[in-house]
Parts: C-alpha cells; structure tokens; sequence
DNA sequence: ACCTCCCGCCATGCT
DNA sequence: AGCATGGCGGGAGGT
C-alpha cells in the first residue's frame, strides 16, 4: 500500500531541494524540487545531520536564520554570531547562504539549544509547504528527506509530524512519506476537535481541576479529593480514553502500521491539548492543567510525579509545534500560587462543527446511520459511535457532571475515532498569532518584510498580523465547512463572516449559518444545504454544553486567578493588540511584522466569553445541522472534498474579504467543482461556496480535478496572496484599530492581503479600505503556495486571473452577497436565531470590547520564549 | 534552582 | 530479522 501510494504520490514540489536557500521560493523550489521517490520509503536512515550542517539547508536554514535573527532571543545568539539576519523574509535565502557559507560552521559548532528548538524545526518544516497545498499537487513529505534537509534527525520529524496529523494538516501515505494538506482542513478540524471537547467535557474538567486548584489553595484539603475525581471523571472511564484520534473523512490514516498506534500518545494528547483550548472559555491552558486532564484520560489515577513529568515534556512538545502553527502562544497565568506556564489559544474562533462530516468517518458503519438528521443521532455518531457508559466513577464531584456528561462520554468516548467533521464553520480567522512571540514574530516580520515590502502603519503590522493569520485559518474553516459539507448552511453564515468582521469574524464567523445576513448567504449554500440551513438552530439544541461551558468559563475567569478574570476578558483583546504576531511566515503578509514581544495581539478572536456561549450554541445547533446535513449529504464523507473544499473556502473567504474591495488580489481559485476557476478572491468566495456546495463534491473529490485548479493558492502567485485569509484579517485590523480609535475608519490596514480593501466593518464605518495588499498573504502565499502553483497550477489561469483582477466573477451574487455581508451587522439578525446571531454579535462585541480594552494586561504574561 | 525540552535509547509493531 | 515509529525520561541549556 504504502508504496504504491507512494509511488503515486510524489510530489514534486516538496523536494526539494531545498537546498537552495530561499525559502520563499521554497514553494516554488520545492515544488520543483524534486520527487521524492526515490527516498522512497525504504530509505531509511536518518539522521541527517549528516551533512550537517554544513550544508545549508537551504530553507529551513535560512528560516532558522531569520528567524533567529528575527527573534529576539534567537536574534542575540545570532548576533553573537554575527549572522545577519535579514529581516526581509527573502532576505533569508540570503542570510542562508551567508550562514551557510559563513556561518555554518559557527553556527553548527555551537548550535544553541534554541536553534535546535522543535519549534524553530517545526517552522523550518512548515516553511518548506504551501499554507494550502494545490490538492492537484503531490504534496508528499519524504521523512527521510525532510530530516535530512533540516539536519535533525528523524526522530523530531516524527515529533512534528505527529501533531501535524493531529491536526490533519498531513497525513501518513506509507512508510517515510506523508502528504501534506497544509491548513485547508485545519479549521474543520479544529471544529470536529471542539465538538468532541465539548462532548468529552473537557471545559467541565477544566473548571473542576481549577476549582480544585483554588479550593487547595485556600483550603487545602478540599482540592485533592476533588481533582482527583474530577481527572477521573473526565477521563473517562475506562480506560477507554476517551478518545482515540480523531480523524476527518478526508484525512484518515492510510498505513495501517500508523494506526496502530494511533492512538497514542503524542497524537491523540495533541488533539486533547488543543479540545482543551477550544473549550476552555479563556482560551488560556496551563501546562499543569493539561497534564492533569490528560493525565487523568489515560489514567485517571495514577499520577505520579513522574508521569506527570513526563506529560509535562510531551506538552512542551506539543505546544513548541503548535506554537509554530501560531495556533497558541505561551503566557504565563499568574495564581495566586505562583506563576504557571501556560498557553493561550491565537488560532481561530473555531466553532464547534457540528456534525461534522468527520463523525462519520469514524464510524463507519454507523456513519450512516449516523448521519440521520437528528440532532441526537448526529451528536452521538459524531462522538462516538458506541460509547460506554461508564463513567462515572467518582460520585463525588464528578457525579454531577458525569451525569450530564455521560451520556455524552460515552458516546464520545467511543474509542475509535469519532470524527466530526463538520465543519467548523467558525472562523477562525483569528489569529495567527505568533506563537512563540519572539521566533514568531521574528520571523513572520522576516518573512513579511521580505514578501512584501510593503510598508505598512504600525498598527497596522499588528493588524497584519493576525489578519493573515487569522483570517487563513478561518477562512479556512469556514470555507472548508461549507464546500465540504453539506453543512453549507455554515457556511452561510460564514460568508458572512468573513465579512466585515474578520476581526471578530475570526471568532464569529462559526457560527454564521444561520445567517444573519441569510440572505445572502443562503446564495452561497448550497442546495441540499440549504435546507438544512434552516433547521439548525432548532434542531441544535442538542447538547449543550453550556451550562458546563459556562461554568468553565466562570472558573476559568476565576481562575486564572484573581485577574483572570480580567484577563480573560480582556485577554481577547490582548491578542488583539496589535502587536500581534503573526508569526507565520506563511502570512507574512503581515505587513510589518512587528514583532511584538508579546505577541498576542491576536485578536481575533475576541469573542471568547461570549463566543463560547453562544457558540455552544451554535454547535448545539451546529450538530443539528450536521444531522441535517448529514442526511442531506449521504455521502457524507465528502471528505475529499474537505481538502478542496479548503480551498474553495479559503478562496471563499478570502474573496469575501477581498471583495470588499477586492483588489489587487485577484487570485484565482480554483473551484473544486468546476475546476479550475480562476477568480478573484472575492468572486470566488461567491462563486466557490456555489460551485462548491452545488458541485459536486464529485469535484472535489478527484484530487485531480482539483490539481486542475489552480487552487487558490496558486496564487501565490504572484500577486496575489493565496490566501483570502489575510483580507479578512486586514478587515479585522482595520476594524479593531478603527474600535480602538487607533485607525480612522477610513484608513485600513491592510494585513496584507492584498486587496484589501475591504470594508471594514460594517458597523464601523465604513472604512475603505487599503489594501496594502496583501503583502503577508502573499509572502505567504509564496513562500508556502509557492511550489504549487509551481507546480501546478495552471498557472497561468490563475496568472491571467491576476492580472485581472477579478475577474471572473463567477458568481456575482457572491459579491454582492459579500458585500451585503459585510455590511451587515452581525450581530442582529442573527442572535434571535440563535447561537450563531449571538456568537456573531458577540463576538463582534467582544471584540470591540477587548479591542478597547486590550491593552490591559491580563493575568497571563505572554512570555516568548524564554 | 527551576523551567524547558533536546537527545537518543529502546520498546513496539509492521514488513 | 530489519526497520519505521515513537514512548519515554535523563539530563543539559537557559534564565
């Protein structure tokens, strides 16, 4: 198996030499680059250090260069050294090369440990592939090779890939080889993962360790009992852990050998680490309260220290590959005990995807069945197909939840995977933060400076940030939500989202279905969606894990300590700031990288508190949906059409954005269905959700009939950035300066997504927007798209498309539509429905709110590196 | 001294 | 048996 597929796959690009140094080009490089076949998958030998260093690495070492040099941290020993760094993302091939030549040997004797770090690898890795591969494109990641090319061995590619397939952003095609998905499922999967943590209660959990937590602090004895009970609970019983990987339709694992330990370790306390962030109302975790929860998972009982050590390492692990992926940023959470290490989400709002498309997979036979409509089937299915019943354990504490919560558990709990897909129709836009603020930041400011050389206001860079981040993500997923699935609906609303909002949207844009600009929107659904469109709200109701969310929330507030509370309200607003990191070359776009120490800004997601709340439910809803949509879709699976369907929703999104103004980024997308259709982003936000929805996931499905597309990120193309993301970033900038009386409404930033100009908010004024273009995005897109749209893409639709500039509207509704929304306010309509009004309008007010607020400082320091 | 977390031994399990 | 994976924890770098 494997080797056929691999064999299958090659993939061109990735390969690469990437000895040639230039990251950005890295794409392209990589798309060039080589085949890997030969490595094949025999090869086995790692360490790569062979070469060692000397070699110059060509990409990921120029990234290590610049981005040390970038970060502050790094940046000292750097100038130790003396490398230059080159701030401008290209610059890196060159420093590359002047390290190479120079530096290496300096380098290479005395590699800090931090220039070993596993995030400065994992960024090394993740430079080395498109943000969002052209599914046309092989996009096989050769271990050998990889491990080579960045001279370590092979061991720490396992530890990257492992979460990186937690995510789904790869995944294993047979031995050594592995095929990179990039982000297109990542906000699908984000939104299968809240779901099942909201199922498994890992909020719940979250309080009552926290509550625990205080109770010792104040009262000792209380606390040992309660945790106790509360890991316990939460765990799940069992043994059973709760649950195995949880895998998308799309992504499952192919080699068998993987599977069998699927379940382990690294991958699965990936997935649980990241469900606790996505349920956690503060979106802030500590190392400590982690380790305990999935201590308690896999065993509830025991927790020695030693185990607890160990847990404590796995997640520094985790979160150094997370980190890069921006999807969290370590802060400190001051206690009153003391300050604890903790992290805090900077990735999308995600919103819980209901049905996902992804239950089903796991489940297989009763995936079908599953997918009926009720709410309560698709819940279940979701989770876990069969589930056990045990759970409780310990009456004490636990009993109260578990009751709740068993139900639920055990349906979770399932141990094969449950998978929801469903699309996470949130939004993620958020942010991109950086994770490790100073590595981040130092490099996105590289890789942004480098891209686009784009000037860009100082807050604005900030803005960027996020926005490219941000918006990628959510738009990811809000995009994959609705080409995948049927759950369209979502997706709606998601249009919308990514309306003005993107700041907020990032948040927000989950929970859109329903829609509040509906109408517009419900252009975009597709028919068998659209029906279920509807039901959703009601049927939602579901589960709630409000009460439980809530809690969470409340404790979370709390415990965070004293300030928490403050902070988590306005921690939001931290990541809003403008600093905001946006780590991510991949975004660069980011105008200007500021790095900002601290780097939350993220923003995006502002909508924490209320987010979470109405995002429950909205999942409730969601799940309604999933079941609706379930049954629309038989297939179900669509899983394919994840993959596009990414991209169609990046387009999507990117387009609504962009549409605002549009722009100068006129990327093409790619729709799945259709094929390629070079459009630009905003009109291919309209045009993809149609073509998407109504296509056929047939399309989407062949891969190939995708690699026809030129996929969006062709774009990278040139111009344009390949992402959409960064629009809605940009508007999310914009918008929050605009809130924060930073900018004027009429000036925007921004991220660099090119086109920019998006109007902002809607309820802002109006603001015109820049468009900076979408310098990030384009960094991003380059770097990263790069070797696609090489490779594939046609390029020269997408190139025509470019040029144009819009072009081809495939659907004009889209745009209209776009525009509507993103005038539209969220929040009205919408929050009668519902969740997803609410969500909306929270989040919109949430972030406004924090935006104010944000320079507040919460409890949690955001640390960089340390 | 503590926080991080790199490093690589070695178990596991597929081929 | 050989090799790919990856759990695991010693112990070192950083602060």
């Amino acid at each position: 198996m494997e080797n056929e597929k691999e064999n299958l796959f090659f993939e061109p690009h990735k390969k690469g030499q990437m000895k040639t140094p230039l990251k950005e080009s890295t794409a392209a490089s990589i798309v060039l680059a080589e085949i890997q076949p030969d490595f094949g998958p025999l090869t086995t030998p790692t360490k790569p250090k062979e070469t060692s260093q000397g070699e110059p690495w060509t990409p990921t070492a120029n990234l290590k260069m610049l981005i040390s040099a970038v970060s502050p941290e790094i940046r000292n020993r750097d100038q130790k050294r003396g490398l230059v760094s080159n701030r401008n993302g290209l610059p890196k091939p060159k420093d590359c090369l002047h390290e190479h030549l120079s530096g290496d040997e300096c380098e290479k004797s005395q590699p800090s440990r931090k220039e070993k770090s596993l995030g400065l690898l994992c960024h090394k890795f993740l430079a080395r592939y498109p943000n969002y591969p052209n599914p046309a494109v092989n996009n096989d990641i050769c271990l050998d090779e990889v491990a080579e090319e960045l001279n370590v061995e092979r061991r720490r590619i396992y530890d990257i890939v492992n979460v990186l397939e937690s995510l789904h952003m790869v995944s294993r095609l047979a031995k050594n080889r592995y095929t990179w998905h990039g982000r297109h499922n990542l906000n699908k999967t984000l939104g299968t993962l809240k779901s099942v943590g909201e199922e498994n209660k890992y909020a719940e959990q979250i309080m009552m360790i926290k509550k625990k937590e205080y109770e010792q602090e104040f009262d000792f004895s209380k606390s040992c009992n309660i945790e106790d009970h509360v890991t316990k609970a939460n765990t799940d019983q069992n043994g059973h852990t709760d649950m195995c990987f949880v895998e998308l339709p799309g992504v499952e694992f192919r080699a068998a050998s993987v599977n069998s330990r699927k379940d382990k370790s690294l991958r699965v306390m990936s997935q649980k680490f990241v469900m606790l962030f996505l349920v956690s109302t503060p979106q802030i975790v500590s190392l400590e309260t982690a380790a305990k929860i999935l201590i308690g998972e896999d065993h509830v009982e025991d927790l020695d220290k030693s185990k607890f050590k160990t847990k404590i390492r796995r997640l520094y692990d985790i979160a150094n590959v997370l980190s890069s992926l921006d999807l969290i940023k370590k802060v400190h959470v001051t206690e009153e005990r003391g300050r604890k290490p903790a992290f805090k989400w900077t990735g999308p709002e995600i919103s819980p995807n209901p049905s996902g498309v992804n239950p089903v997979i796991s489940f297989s036979t009763s995936d079908v069945e599953v997918r009926q409509p009720s709410k309560e089937n698709c819940a279940k299915n979701l989770f876990s197909t069969h589930r056990k019943p045990n759970f409780t354990r310990h009456p004490s504490l636990i009993k109260l939840v578990k009751s709740i919560e068993s139900d639920r558990r055990k349906i979770n709990s399932a141990p094969s995977s449950p998978i929801k897909t469903s699309k996470a129709e949130s939004s993620q836009n958020s942010a991109p933060f950086p994770s490790k603020m100073a590595q981040l930041a130092a490099i996105c400011k590289m890789q942004l400076e480098e891209q686009s050389s784009e000037p860009r206001k100082k807050a604005k860079p900030q803005l960027v940030r996020s926005g490219p981040c941000k918006p990628v993500a959510p738009l990811d997923s809000a995009v994959n939500a609705e080409l995948e699935l049927p759950a369209p609906p979502l997706i709606q609303p998601l249009g919308v989202v990514p309306l003005f909002p993107s700041p907020l949207s990032s948040a927000v844009p989950v929970i859109l279905p329903q829609a509040p600009s509906g109408p517009s929107y419900a252009i975009y659904l597709q028919p068998a969606q659209t029906h279920t469109m509807t039901p959703p709200q009601g049927l939602s109701p579901t589960v709630c894990p409000n009460p439980s969310s809530e809690a969470t929330r409340s404790k979370d507030c709390t415990d965070a300590t004293t300030e928490k509370a403050a902070n988590d309200a306005t921690k939001p607003n931290v990541s809003i700031r403008p600093g905001s990191l946006l780590p991510m070359p991949e975004r660069h776009g980011a105008q200007n990288q500021d790095t900002e120490p601290a780097g939350e800004r993220g923003s995006k997601r502002a909508s924490m508190l209320e987010d979470s709340g109405s995002k429950k439910k909205f999942k409730e809803n969601l799940k309604g949906f999933e079941n609706v949509s379930a049954t629309l879709f038989p297939s179900g699976y669509l899983i394919p059409l994840t993959q596009c369907s990414s991209l169609g929703a990046e387009s999507l999104l990117s387009s609504k954005e962009n549409s605002g103004t549009l722009s100068p980024n006129h990327r093409i997308y790619s729709s799945p269905i259709a094929g390629v259709i070079p459009v630009t982003s905003s009109e291919l936000t309209a045009v993809n959700f149609p073509s998407f929805h109504v296509t056929p996931l047939k399309l989407m499905v062949s891969p190939t009939s995708v690699a026809a597309i030129p996929v969006g990120n062709s774009p990278a193309l040139s111009s344009s950035h390949p992402i959409p993301v960064q629009n809605p970033s940009s508007a999310i900038v914009n918008f929050t300066l605009q809130h924060l009386g930073l900018i004027s409404p009429s000036v925007q930033v921004s991220a660099s997504s090119g086109p920019a100009t998006l109007p902002m908010s809607p309820r802002i004024e109006a603001v015109s927007v820049v468009p900076e273009h979408a310098g990030t995005q384009q960094g991003r897109a380059t770097r990263y798209n790069s070797p696609g749209l090489g490779q594939n893409q046609p390029n020269g639709q997408s190139l025509a498309m470019m040029g144009t500039q819009q072009p081809v509207p495939v659907t004009p509704k889209g745009s209209q539509l776009v525009a509507e929304s993103f005038f539209r306010t969220p929040g009205g309509p919408v929050k009668s429905t519902g969740s997803p009004c609410m969500d909306f309008d929270g989040a919109n007010k949430t972030s406004i709110g924090t935006l104010l607020v944000p320079q507040r400082k919460l409890e949690v320091s955001t640390e960089d590196v340390h």
